[in-house]
DNA sequence: TTTACTGCAAATATTTTGCAATATC
DNA sequence: GATATTGCAAAATATTTGCAGTAAA
């Protein structure tokens, strides 16, 4: 584990903190601990399970409050998969790679492409500040290019013997 | 409206409808007119009192059903703005342009930047076959920016008098 | 005639909200 | 001491599912 790099998630949580005035509780640094350790996505279940692990009991509404916290303060992303497939992932880590999504199954790949990162960070925009920016590429992935590939096989193979019957 | 696009997109549809053997049903063909019309983006709930006030009445499933019909079919695309905003677009729409989002209210704007456009759907990759890419760039809003910094003025002020008094 | 499609309602899943108790500043 | 934060449960929201009836092929 790169232990700087939580340390640096530490120290911005709590310049955001101390920023706007908020408290530094005990369950905004152990959850954030915890997500340091993701080497990827995660999602509320995995780190409310995580937290149960080591006894760290939190409740689903200050873990949502809190990634939320984590959002805006710039630590943490978002990646909207479907409406039941909602991931996180630290922000340092989004940055460095892109999304496959698969449009059939919803399975999510990662892939790291130097081509295709964009600046649009540097962007100079009339009336909003871009942080942060997420590209998708939406496809079929391999399985399901076979499975369909296999099943209109399936399908002319029960045309063609109903013609003979 | 463009008509030919709108023809283009009824080819389109029925070349998906035959080629899986599916049905070819009044409520498709009608929905997928309907969302030709729309300029930009449009949710489910938008789309379906389009649809009431023509007095053409379709349940939210096959609502849902068939936009996820014509994603599969490649002509619209769905976004994933928040868990509670899901978007739809044509498409060829989504094609032209990026999306801006505020991390704070959630707002979103359509930008259309060259620059910005990747030749994802060109790569080459192992195991996946692309379709479609969605830039989103996350940020503060203008408005969001005003209003923190507003309350962060108005926050520094009532400090200043407390230490007065 | 077969079975894909639709509509309706119930079920499911996820996130938000209200409020009392607690902890931070 | 003031109030931000938490936990719990209820509420709100969006989407999916099951099933009976309908309609396309």
């Amino acid at each position: 584990m790169d232990t700087k790099t939580h340390s640096d998630l530490q120290e911005q949580l709590t310049a955001y903190i101390v920023g706007k005035k908020l408290r530094k509780t005990e369950e905004r640094y152990t959850i954030l601990q915890q997500i340091s350790e993701y080497p990827g996505h995660f999602d509320i279940i995995s780190l409310h399970e995580k937290l149960e692990s080591l006894n760290f009991h939190v409740s689903k509404a200050t873990l949502y409050n809190n990634l939320n916290l984590f959002i805006e303060a710039g630590l943490i992303v978002r990646h909207f998969i479907t409406p039941q497939n909602v991931q996180y992932e630290l922000r340092s880590l989004a940055e460095t790679h892109q999304h496959l999504i698969c449009t059939y199954c919803g399975d999510v790949k990662e892939i790291r492409n130097q081509a295709l990162k964009t600046n649009a960070c540097n962007l100079k925009l009339r009336r909003f500040t871009p942080e942060f920016s997420s590209l998708y590429i939406y496809g079929t992935c391999s399985r399901c290019t076979y499975r369909m590939n296999r099943d209109r096989r399936k399908r002319e193979k029960q045309e063609t013997q109903k013609k003979i019957k």
